[in-house]
DNA sequence: CGGGATCCCCAATGATACTG
DNA sequence: CAGTATCATTGGGGATCCCG
């Protein structure tokens, strides 16, 4: 990904790069070495986040990477992108989420300082979830991606079609 | 890093991750559903499967995102930017990546038109993928998402060791 | 070598009940 | 309302064995 900057003749350490544990996970997980080689050893180029095989920056980018791909995150940042929104507001709004998952994304997402979460110690209590202003930066990214979605949509069912329909009988 | 390599049947980087509805489910599997949408109907704005909110032509945006938020098949993308490769290549150059993950990945982005699979029938057989030229134009936006995530990381990782901190003793 | 078929485990989620 | 704590379920994905 990154790179790509500084141009490799062949065959480079590929950047690749996700990874992801598990999304929101506490204290404990991080901490706790959920790794363990199995035998011998995982010539794995973005070997779990202390791997330190690649070019530093490639793995810490798994690790953010991650949450974009969780997609209740990504549901939540473009939610929020209109300015903040409460609890159950949020809930509503997704529509399939429970509550549990909800509470977990937005943990993780506050944890990574994308957005912040405001209580209001009024009765009842209010809890007002918004973005920061890196939650807002990731937008664009995001969005890009989404466009290219949605501008390759057709192509894409069309190749699943046609795929689909050639291994029919198989 | 807490690497046991002992103890605990311990798990590789078993990297659940995403939604991935089943990364090459068919059409037909999008009706199952288990999540049935129950009594009132949610007025979710992402019917089940779908994952972005983008104004309009986004239903099925949701499930090519779904691709990409897997992490296997964006480290395939990126490795295949380079040149065809074998699939052992491939297995090996990903490292962590089991072989039937592998097979399913590249299925699944071969349905979805992202790259081919070329088979020679020799002795011993010998399959090369490549990326297509959606597969290629894939890159671009992912990679932009891998820049974002870079350029943030001191930012997000340091509001990570803030959030920790500051729910220590919770 | 590539990969289909199986068995099995556990992290990720959902569902439910309880509290401030 | 906004969470937290638990329990139950599942399907993602690793490990294996086998075949062309």
């Amino acid at each position: 990904m990154a790179r790509d900057q500084h141009t490799q003749p062949s065959r480079p350490p590929q950047g690749g790069t996700l990874m992801l544990p598990g999304t929101i996970q506490r204290e404990s997980d991080y901490a706790t070495g959920t790794t363990a080689e199995h035998k011998g050893h995982v010539p794995s180029m973005f070997d779990r986040r202390n791997g330190l095989d690649l070019p530093g920056d490639c793995r810490g980018a798994g690790t953010v990477l991650a949450r974009i791909g969780d997609k209740w995150s990504v549901l939540i940042v473009m939610l929020l992108a209109d300015g903040p929104m409460r609890f159950n507001e949020l809930k509503r709004k997704i529509g399939g989420i429970s509550q549990r998952m909800l509470t977990l994304t937005l943990r993780g997402l506050e944890r990574d300082g994308l957005v912040t979460r405001t209580v209001y110690a009024t009765i009842p209590p209010r809890v007002d979830y918004a973005l920061t202003s890196l939650g807002h930066s990731l937008r664009t990214p995001v969005e890009t991606l989404g466009l290219w979605a949605i501008a390759h949509l057709p192509a894409i069912e069309q190749a699943r079609q046609a795929f689909d329909l050639s291994s029919k009988g198989r």
